[in-house]
DNA sequence: CCGCATCCACCACGATACTG
DNA sequence: CAGTATCGTGGTGGATGCGG
């Protein structure tokens, strides 16, 4: 059995499936802000501390967007000062292996698509 | 060991490797033109069926970066009409298991993803 | 048949300032 | 502390038409 019978699971209904989840955490700070949470429990000023380059804005909107797919859970404490912890979801933490298997390959052979590049774009660009 | 200790593998330089090929493999048709070409060598127009709804300009660009960035080989035949036949390199192959486990979750919270958004969409947007 | 060029709409993202 | 509001910008992607 070829592993390319597999990849129906991608194309499938014409890729529709898995471009729409796709689209949702291959934006520019989803994955990275999942990562850091599978640390545990985080505050909002935390997630900005160790997601380096986040604005407050795209980490607002990144939060609600995985909160709103039921990947993190948003808990607000009636304090003053306020104080608000977001953590995975069991769904949140199902993703990380999938997205380590992807990081994991984007680290080896980071180098060798640089190389590929270099030798590529000396005519242009 | 906790799995969260292989996060530094996404959040490493604070992301910055990993950013940069997600970046690269997540626009809206790479991991699906990949996937296809994992059939075996097509053609330009074999493409563009098997991949329904990509425009010819997107599928031009995607191939593009691919070939720049060493993922997919191109052969033009000197014919007339012209024929060109694009294929994955072994790098290209390479990146076949990694997308598979992230297309596999996909499908698989697929439903579960669109739920919690029903359930969350009904006051806003 | 292959694919580049042009024009254009949209939205992801950043910077900044303000609120409860 | 944890956001929201507003503005501006660049890049992505769709439609169309032309060229080798």
């Amino acid at each position: 059995m070829s592993q390319y019978e597999h990849t129906c699971l991608i194309r499938g209904d014409g890729g529709r499936t898995v471009r729409a989840v796709l689209d949702r955490i291959c934006d520019k700070w989803t994955l990275l802000v999942v990562a850091t949470l599978d640390q545990g429990r985080l505050r909002f000023t935390e997630l900005q501390r160790l997601v380096p380059g986040i604005s407050q804005r795209m980490l607002t909107l990144t939060l609600r967007h995985l909160e709103r797919d039921g990947l993190v859970s948003r808990t607000a404490y009636p304090e003053v000062p306020p104080r608000v912890e977001y953590a995975l979801t069991p769904m949140g933490r199902s993703l990380i292996p999938p997205a380590l298997a992807l990081a994991g390959w984007a680290v080896e052979h980071h180098a060798q698509i640089q190389e590929s590049r270099a030798a590529y774009g000396p005519q242009a660009e």
